[in-house]
DNA sequence: TCCTTCCATAAGTTTTCGCTTATGGAAGGA
DNA sequence: TCCTTCCATAAGCGAAAACTTATGGAAGGA
């Protein structure tokens, strides 16, 4: 489970379901009016995005009647959060200092460039082939 | 300048090339080989890639001699970062306490729907249609 | 039970995207 | 000057993605 994140985040129209959805869950019918204030779109083509932002762990729904509201799922907003936060700071030289103490030290003992590895492989640890597909086949992401 | 910051981050070879860059900046063809050294690619597809890149405001290049050093851009992370920061939290009911004091006051006074709705406006404003192209344009994104 | 509302899925079409090969320009060394 | 290296752009192709219309299932009210 857990598509790729950052895919489902690359069209605008789920981007925008997104910031809809920070004003709190909502049934899928009423965020197809919202988007239909902006921009024609049909039904399905919600439903299907809806279905991309769900897969990629963005969204929860949950029946109520016949409606089902949508939510943003913190889990995993939180994935993209770290992975953009991981990369920022490479061009700033004191981006190691805005870290917690004790990986400060650590920090020190290994210099830059060593960190930069490590805190590479560790997000692709964790986040394994949520975001990056290509981790675990060596073949062609696409 | 600075087309969709999101759409640019939705590919994977981009983000691993964006992972390259975390370890300071590097000509083209130093990425075109560490790309390769997962899987086949050819070096016009990297500098498609790059261009993509640069287009979003996501890299910087710099010439030197025959070789174009490539360099993470943290205005262009910036952008994608604050975007998902406004986003968080909308499911935490405690995300209004980890704001700076000032902006607490006017939380309070205002109410949590209310700061909500603003926030999503001001991000709107600043970040323009570098990552919705919709803002401005009342047609269709597509 | 029948009808209506809400929404997902199916099928098909068009557009976009990422890749390839081919080519050329710019910079530097022999 | 000529040759080589580095890299961007052009053109074309196949796959993927986003959209459409059509359809059906599930839940609720009359």
């Amino acid at each position: 489970m857990s598509a790729d994140v950052f895919a489902a985040l690359g069209e605008a129209t789920r981007r925008r379901v997104l910031e809809l959805l920070a004003d709190g869950e909502q049934p899928a019918g009423a965020l197809v009016e919202a988007l239909r204030a902006q921009a024609a779109i049909s039904q399905p083509a919600v439903s299907q995005h809806l279905r991309v932002l769900r897969e990629a762990g963005l969204v929860t729904v949950r029946a109520e009647g016949t409606r089902r509201f949508y939510a943003l799922d913190p889990a995993g907003l939180e994935g993209a959060r770290r992975w953009l936060e991981q990369l920022a700071g490479a061009g700033d030289p004191l981006a190691p200092f805005a870290q917690p103490l004790d990986a400060l030290a650590t920090e020190v003992a290994r210099g830059r460039r060593g960190r930069r590895a490590a805190a590479a492989e560790q997000a692709a640890a964790e986040q394994a082939a949520a975001l990056t597909p290509r981790s675990g086949t060596p073949s062609r992401a696409r």
